[in-house]
Parts: structure tokens; sequence; C-alpha cells
DNA sequence: TAGATTGTTAATCGATTAACAATC
DNA sequence: TAGATTGTTAATCGATTAACAATC
């Protein structure tokens, strides 16, 4: 859901659209995959066809960011997988900063893969006294009244917004304010963020409500989405 | 992340983009925060400024499914977000399962929201028998051999997965095999869906994957995405 | 009626695809 | 060298925005 044309600015003026950077996790995957299974070259005709996205927009998006490949023989695997885990910025570490110790916050904390990727929770707040003390995977639940005082004396790189729509605007102010660049929100309304700061936001209930559409069929839609 | 081009086909033979698509959960959304707040009309020009999105986009979307303004008076809130709510199908109701009783799969069990809307979920399975006979909001886990059957027996709208992505693939097939026509895909890897089968993924390593490009200023981008 | 705002056509803009010269 | 495949420019396609006649 675009709210405003979706860009990326590189400094040496060449716009990267979201679209590419969106599309980049997935080239990674596969590539990942594909080291996994020793597959040492590929070329952009291969994986487009493992993909289903065509040649030309894979050696188009690539190059956006240099180039990666050799002609006559396609990329190195290894290398290229290598490239857009540079380019993602997946070569750190982040620190992430759960608010909201309910079930997503929990299972998200629970969920081993992102320590893998590098991406590190170091602490989590609730509104709710009763969940204050106790212990989610060996982080202990601060009180939400924390976070300002946290967030001045730790650095915090993504800030996970797992709270009810109704705290949302509150926290996320506070959070920008203390320089926070980065928050995955999981609430089902929208933040309003400067510019410099990053937002993905989950909607749950919107991937449901889009499911929905595709699966009328009752008002005579015949169906074809893909994402 | 667009795999093929995504089109869904209207009987006259009209094509909705799924960009229009998706942005109808975000006019819903506004629309039901307005009539909370008992506003009876709304401009293209008014919602524009407030979802910051442009009128004549408001208008052209909305215009992909009937004419439901009036000139020289705009849109009334309460008919609107009737319509929009047919139009994603919100007036029905739909079963859904869980297969993978892991964190993922709990909070989303426990998350309220979704009976409101509609969204039922009727049944649960895990590969784990240690997990099996057990309760999760009510609902007994069943193992993963039963799925087949449990299809067979049942309606099934939305099969919602939620375990390792090495069991997708497979648990994929029955489903589709079975008959369910909506897939909420949690798991970190594409499943092959035949035409008339929608699929949403939602993939959080993608996400935070997105926002750690846009973190990423070493390399001098300047940052200003939205979504 | 006059003012406002839609529905819709036309213009623009951006993203995707095709084509091909460069070159490994 | 000959074949393959990139990097990149040009062509196409689709989505967004602008403009305005219709009309409430």
């Amino acid at each position: 859901m675009d709210l405003i044309r979706q860009v990326i600015f590189m400094d040496n003026n060449k716009r990267i659209s979201l679209s590419v950077v969106k599309r980049l996790p997935r080239y990674y995957r596969y590539l990942g995959e594909m080291l996994e299974n020793n597959i040492k070259r590929v070329s952009s005709q291969d994986l487009s066809k493992k993909m289903k996205v065509t040649a030309s927009q894979i050696r188009q998006d690539l190059n956006n960011f240099g180039s990666f490949g050799q002609q006559g023989y396609g990329y190195n695997v290894e290398l290229l997988y290598k490239e857009i885990q540079k380019i993602l910025g997946l070569t750190r570490q982040y620190n992430l900063i759960i608010i909201g110790a309910g079930n997503i916050g929990k299972s998200l904390l629970n969920y081993i893969n992102f320590k893998k990727r590098g991406f590190n929770f170091t602490a989590v707040f609730d509104i709710k006294p009763e969940l204050v003390g106790t212990q989610i995977n060996g982080i202990e639940v601060q009180h939400i009244g924390n976070l300002e005082y946290y967030l001045t004396y730790n650095t915090v790189d993504i800030a996970v917004l797992t709270m009810t729509k109704e705290n949302t605007a509150s926290v996320a102010e506070i959070v920008i304010k203390c320089g926070v660049k980065g928050i995955l929100n999981f609430s089902h309304i929208d933040i309003n963020a400067p510019n410099g700061v990053v937002i993905e936001n989950v909607h749950l209930t919107d991937s449901l409500m889009i499911l929905s559409y595709g699966l009328n069929e009752s008002c005579g839609y015949e169906i074809n989405i893909r994402d």
C-alpha cells in the first residue's frame, strides 16, 4: 500500500525504486538455496525460469547496484549472494526491541532465524503490570514507562510494534523522537514517519481481506493472483 | 514480490490490477474510522489528504467497481464502507485451518480480531506428537496425518501455513489437491499454486531485510520509503 | 442557479520487457 | 574463435496523475 511514491535515492542521484528493493530478498533466498546445493554459476535465464520472472528484470534489477556478472558466463552464485547480502545491509548486526509482549511479540522473540540473520532482540516492553518482570526467551519484560529511558542509553535500530492500535501513535512518536530509524509495524494503523525513518507494515487483517477478495467468486471474478 | 503480472479478471473482461485490490483494505479501514466518528460524507479530496494518496487515484480505484459517489456531494461514508466490504467479500464467513501449531500459529489462533471479521479457525494441525491433543484457544491440535481426511469432510476456505519450510511444499500440495482456494503462507518459501488458488505471503524475514536496506546509510543511501 | 465534486478521458510517468552490441 | 550471456538502450506496457465535461 503505497502512500507516497516509494523511492530510495542513491547518493549518485540514481533512484532505486522500492519495487526493485522488495525483490532483493527473494533473489537472496534463491541464491542461498543454490549455494547450499553447491551450484557455482547461474545465468539470468536459469534464475528467471526458477523464479518465474523475466531474465531481463533480473539483469535490470542487479544493474541498479553494479555489474556482478560476466558476459558469456553468467553470475557466480556465491559472489552474487554476497553482493546482495551487502546491498541489503546484512553484513552487520541490528538491535531490535519489541513493544507489546502479546502473542505476536512472543512468537517473534522465539523465532530463531532472526538471530541467525543478525537481528537481535535486546528488550521487550509492555504496558500491563502483570507482564513486567516476566521473562520471554531470556529477556525480561519492562514497563512501557521505561521505554524512553532505555532508548536514551541504548542503541536501537529497529522497533517492532505489536501493541494495540490505540497506543501505536504515541509509542511511535517516542521511538522516532529517540532516534530509532526502523519500525516494523504490526498494528493495524498507519504511522506518521518523518523522512529518514523506514517503516514496514505487516497487516495480517489486510492480507486476509485480499485473500477474501480473491476467494469471492460468487460475484463472478476469475482469480489469478500471485505474490 | 510479483512473480507474474498480477491481475484479477472481472467477468466483464475488465482487469482489476492487484495494486488496486491491495489498496482496498486501507480505504476500508479509514472509512471504518470515519464511521466510528460519525462522519457522514467524504469527498475524494478529503480522503486523499487523510490517506496521503491522490484524489484521482481514489476515484479511479473506486470506479473499477462502480459509481458510488455523487457529483457535487462526494461519497456517503457508510454506503462506501459497505460497498468496499462487499467488494472485499467480507459479508460472508470463512473457515480457516492452521497447519503448524508453533508460536505464530498460536498467536493467530488467539487473535480476536479475525473472528470479528468473519475469519473462523476450525482446526489446527501439527506434526509433533507431543502437541497433538493439546488445546489452543479451545481448538484441539490434530496430527498432520489427519489433514487430508479432515479436508475431505469439512469445508475449508483458507489454509494458514506456519510450519517449517521443509514441509511446506508437500502440505501445500495436499491442501490444494483437496480444493482449498486460499493460502496464507508464513513459511519462507514459494508455493507453486495453480490458477484459481490465491496465495498471500507473509515473509517476516524479507520485511526485516527491506528495513535493513533502508537503515543502511553507511553506503550513502538517503531513505524515503513508505508502505 | 452557482459551486462542488464526481466519473472518465487524456497525458504523464515509471516499471517491465525486448533487443542487441559488447565482450568474456 | 564461436557461443553464450551480460549490461544497457530502446520499445512497450501499465499505473498514476491531471484535466474537464457532466451533473448533483
